[in-house]
DNA sequence: GTTGAGTCTGTAGTCAGGTACGGAAGTAAG
DNA sequence: CTTACTTCCGTACCTGACTACAGACTCAAC
């Protein structure tokens, strides 16, 4: 069954993603597309697999598609330090992460706590805390947002 | 200058908000649209500031605008119980997500000190680890994805 | 030889959380 | 009174990672 040349439904499904997925990574260049005979019907083979477990470890630890480009670059392992400063940084971005999300544990935890103690109905601690500042830090700083505002 | 009755801009300038995030805030319900004075224009007061920050808390503790427009159903506090369950489910997310970022960073940490101690460049280990498994998990379920696959 | 499933290609839609823009009308300063 | 900035309103666009679908074609089974 994983013998090469399979077809993409049968790639698809050894690798557990749906057809239309491994054609999105064509058109973004992530995976190769097979030259077609003619009036024919593309095959694949192991290596196209071996990308597809390549997308997806390198997905499961917090790469991007485009940095998986990248990575898919260095892949003759010939530039070490090249993908070594990658990893490095998207190591420290999920210790940024990890940090944030223990902030909003604690936080949460505690409103929970409280909560579960308070008699009095009519002020729930968890409402009541989301009208102060809960040391929230200076501005969320995700989808691309800048920074300066004039 | 944070009187009652500023404009959406002074508002958004107070807030550190763009006029444009405050109005979509609008057509998604989460902020009230001030009544317009004949062929005026609108003013905002010290309680559409509070239900920005508002907003803003709960963004940072990781609640999306559908859950913070829930939240905002219970703002008069009688709805404790409710409340409560909301920032439980949101605390159980957390300590996920939690969960598999150390994952990531203890798999990440491995490879970035292997790598530092290969002496062999033609080999890198980040590259030759992501062509293997890494013990990732089933599937990755994000972006409403399900699991289910015909 | 027909049926039904799979493939190919291109384009469009989804979700979240905004951001940008165009044109008309209002407002503040000089 | 003019100039320059805001506001208002609607609509369109953005990112990231897919997902869906239409219409033509190919392929394997019966």
């Amino acid at each position: 069954m994983t013998n090469n040349m399979m077809t993409i439904g049968t790639l698809a499904k050894i690798a557990d993603m749906h057809v239309e997925t491994i054609r999105y990574y064509q058109r973004r260049g992530l995976v190769a597309v097979p030259a077609k005979p003619y009036g024919g019907i593309r095959r694949y083979d192991e290596t196209a697999l071996a990308r597809l477990h390549f997308i997806r470890s390198a997905q499961w630890l917090g790469f991007s598609l485009d940095e998986i480009s990248e990575l898919l670059e260095l892949e003759d392992g010939t530039h070490c330090d090249e993908a070594r400063a990658l990893a490095e940084q998207k190591l420290k971005d999920v210790r940024q992460k990890i940090a944030s999300l223990k902030q909003m544990e604690f936080t949460l935890d505690n409103l929970v706590k409280r909560c579960r103690c308070s008699e009095d109905p009519q002020q729930c601690p968890i409402i009541h805390s989301l009208h102060g500042k809960l040391g929230l830090p200076a501005r969320r700083v995700e989808h691309g947002v800048q920074e300066e505002s004039q």
